[in-house]
DNA sequence: AATAGTAATGCAAACGTTTTCATAAAATTT
DNA sequence: AAATTTTATGAAAACGTTTGCATTACTATT
């Protein structure tokens, strides 16, 4: 075997056993096409032999980019935001980087202290889930001058990079296809707006709608409901025990929808011949079973 | 605004702003009580005005801590591996630490491409997910000498720390609980076991204990099934046809289970009446409605 | 009042690399 | 064969910190 025990053999112990310098070592490194190719070989030989492994934190002192990129979530225990970090973590592990995770649960000054935390780590870029974060975070962003990008939303006049659903837009879209439908009795069923971007911009795109076309529906029939089925399927059956009953249901997102299904089709109501429902997301149906 | 565009204001910019050495700053760092408290604020004061950052690369490059922990896990996409991730990352963060995370999808020499990358980093840690590892990255481990921890199984003899479930007990135990409950005819339905060292553990500690007491299943009473209702459910749906009937079966995980129980429904067999289902593992039961 | 501690600070060496500049050797041009 | 270019290498300065040692100024002890 060629290790000892707590061997940290650095880039001296190798140019020595190679009988090179250390510039040489290093170029062999960075700049292999600058070194012989036998001094090459030699060089690989004695790392080989020492079990040598670079130090990063020695290159990412040079100015150089030290590797890493951080990402910052609020939870990474929810499938939604596991399936945007795999994604995210395939991506940067092809382009040789390292990936920095961290999670806030919802809480802007844990994020900000992240942040913080990965700076001094000197990411070489990050990445935030959604568009509200506090001022010091914006601060800080911009005076470290730091390469940010936002996945999650996105907004025309954001300040920061942005990619991601257009929420407005989607509101939009989807109560101009309700009323291409023919509806004017539409409901909206939509989970608490602050804190929920999403769930707002939605909201509010289906209104701007609405209200363009005279179709702006009665205080009654502007409800609220958890990211829950079980609950929202409740707080759907109020809306159909009133003594007038919408055709249409808006719904902020596809839990929403599903729950209003149940509810509707426990009342006799039948989906989509007395009522449509619409969800805004891309759950993917029940494949099981 | 204290802070210009493009400063990377150090250590020695914060020194000559306070008007004392950097060894005094550094200090006040990382050992608080050897400096003056008023130097301490002049210190602050000159750190809050340049929006100065420490650089953890350069303390790492001391033989201090890098602060980092890497996790290497097969996927991060799929919820049980979801949890894992977040208590991890929960805890790391605690610590005081952070967390470097990469997946292999499942394959082992990406593992050690992973584990060398982070080692280059110079984590302080590395966590894995199970036992099954090649034998250079086994290697790397103790050469490298950095302290390791495997998540997910526990095994005795294990060559790297771990904890997690003890597959083989726990394929015991439930085979003993059959028996004990009276049953005989016990039929086992497991997943494929090549590279599931988990399903592995518990076949083998089921058939050994079914052994010991006498009752190992015929062959054509163990089956293979995929982790997927669906398919499970087919699976053990030959076995029902079968002329001869097991009056339990044991599952290798809830999935399996889940299907079982479907395909014993659809024939009219009454679980538990007709029938014990036992599954391994700790899903919670259909929460939704 | 002289002495011994203690508290607060600075100097300079170290950490493990990369990179600029200089130099030697080899290959190419005249 | 001399002059020029190219290729390969090394010496040493830098990167931004931490820390052991030395120094000074106080504070307590005799």
């Amino acid at each position: 075997m060629a290790s000892k025990q707590g061997n940290k053999s650095d880039i001296v112990d190798v140019a020595r056993r190679a009988g090179v310098s250390i510039s040489t070592v290093s170029r062999s490194f960075n700049h292999p096409n600058l070194v012989n190719l036998a001094t090459r070989k030699k060089i690989e030989k004695s790392v080989k032999a020492l079990g040598y492994i670079r130090n990063r934190a020695a290159q990412a002192m040079h100015g150089r980019r030290s590797g890493t990129i951080g990402l910052i979530v609020p939870t990474i225990d929810h499938a939604i935001f596991a399936e945007v970090i795999q994604s995210f973590s395939d991506a940067v592990d092809q382009a040789g980087f390292t990936l920095l995770i961290a999670s806030h649960g919802f809480d802007l000054e844990r994020e900000y202290a992240v942040l913080r935390k990965f700076l001094e780590h000197r990411v070489d870029g990050v990445a935030l889930i959604g568009l509200d974060h506090s001022e010091p975070t914006f601060q800080l962003l911009d005076q470290q001058a730091v390469p940010v990008i936002s996945i999650w939303n996105y907004e025309e006049d954001s300040r920061i990079s942005c990619v991601g659903a257009a929420n407005n837009e989607a509101g939009e879209l989807a109560a101009r296809h309700v009323l291409d439908l023919g509806h004017r009795r539409i409901a909206l069923v939509f989970p608490k707006t602050v804190g929920n971007d999403r769930a707002r911009g939605r909201l509010e795109g289906a209104l701007t709608q609405l209200r363009r076309q005279q179709a702006e529906p009665p205080e009654a029939w502007t409800i609220q409901a958890p990211y829950n089925i079980a609950e929202a399927k409740e707080a759907c059956g109020a809306l159909f025990d009133l003594p007038e009953r919408p055709t249409a249901l808006l719904c902020g997102n596809d839990v929403i929808a599903q729950g209003a299904i149940y509810a509707a089709v426990q009342r006799g109501v039948k989906v989509p011949e007395d009522l449509s429902v619409l969800g805004t997301g891309d759950f993917k149906g029940r494949k099981e079973m």
